[in-house]
DNA sequence: GATGCTATTGAGTGTGCGACCAACAAGCAA
DNA sequence: TTGCTTGTTGGTCGCACACTCAATAGCATC
């Protein structure tokens, strides 16, 4: 009697269920972008009804914020986590600045850039965006900062030289979506690094010779 | 009889109608996004209907990239005109940098943005992107070695040097949806400013002391 | 002023979207 | 086992979108 499609109901709580949406929902975001967030799309996802996803989120809008949320979250656990354990500042900067460049940050390079665009129609998105962006900021800020008192970074504004770095990764995310940055000179590609040096005082090459191997073998 | 609304055919050649449409399209791309470019809308714009606007433009992503390469084009030559006449290029580059920071620049930012992100998924749009931004960066190399050729800039490789300062306005670009940028540090807001100093090897408030008073009296 | 070309209209198709809500049933508590 | 709370369904509504095409009418030409 029971088809091969599973269409029993199967009831759970609204906190897990809640939970589960939004990672569906964040699933979606990285993969394929935010305006791909629909009822429809992540019910299916789910295999529920398109009418439970707007149960747990009336607005649509606040299930995309959400999942922008909660992906930009995992992800600053991953590229820049608070706690360094035993590696130094210049060693937890070279891995943070070493993992932004590789492949796998282009989903991240794409998320931001999507949000970043979608905030012009959605303001809590918007909201949520610039939380994100205080929350990078400030972790950048803190490593700088720590990285100063142990005399490992030298700058007069650990705070402008945060920026700057975050800067020079935004203009190169700009690009995530063009065609192949291959046919660009290495030293684009190189250049967070290089700014990263300079405006902390350090030789150049020093953050990408510094060896991480802490964590995420190649 | 005729009712105040006008609603009398009137006939137009094919390039004059079309000129017309892209004209429409790229200020509604400007003042309100690319995603606001409808069928609908465009002919509301215009007056005519909205198969008139599928008759010359069967395809909408097709239109999109038109009005988006025609916005970009027209902004180009506002910004950085190929003939700088009689300035030099401190004085045009100064110009420029002058005008990228201004208030008036921020729908051109968002337009970037904007482009940037939906040619993730329109590749006629994406094919229009990467070349305006051959144009771009094109326009501005030309800038930088006229200067090194005349002796006011210095610089190893003008290319590395051009892309450089294009990141760094990138990157500023990508807030421009953002919560006001008013509470970062000043240092930010002349990021271009000091980055172009840097990499032209010029002395530091060069550029933004430069007189430019050409055009565009503010 | 009549004619013919074609720019333009008007009407319609199908798709996908967010939102709404009465009815249903899962699974806990009594 | 029974009852009840509430998580979940299924169906529907209205809207906006791109796209199609036969019919219409502007206007240049003669």
């Amino acid at each position: 009697m029971p088809s091969s499609i599973e269409n029993k109901r199967i009831r759970k709580s609204p906190a897990s269920r809640r939970a589960e949406i939004v990672a569906a929902a964040s699933v979606v975001a990285l993969a394929e972008g935010l305006e791909r967030i629909t009822l429809r799309r992540i019910a299916d996802e789910l295999s529920v009804r398109p009418g439970l996803i707007s149960h747990y989120f009336p607005a649509v809008e606040d299930l995309v914020a959400e999942a922008y949320g909660s992906a930009a979250d995992a992800e600053i656990e991953e590229l820049l986590p608070a706690d360094r354990a035993d590696s130094t500042p210049t060693e937890h900067l070279a891995r943070f600045l070493r993992l932004t460049t590789g492949e796998a940050y282009d989903d991240i390079s794409r998320l931001w850039l999507n949000a970043r665009h979608l905030s012009r129609y959605r303001p809590a998105l918007r909201e949520r965006v610039a939380e994100q962006e205080n929350a990078w900021r400030d972790r950048l800020l803190a490593l700088v900062r720590e990285g100063v008192e142990l005399g490992e970074f030298r700058t007069e504004d650990p705070l402008v030289s945060s920026i700057q770095i975050m800067v020079v990764l935004d203009g190169l995310g700009m690009l995530v979506n063009g065609t192949s940055l291959d046919n660009d000179p290495p030293e684009i590609r190189r250049l967070p690094l290089t700014t990263a040096e300079r405006v902390l005082g350090l030789p150049f090459g020093t953050l990408s010779d510094t060896n991480t191997n802490t964590d995420t073998a190649d």
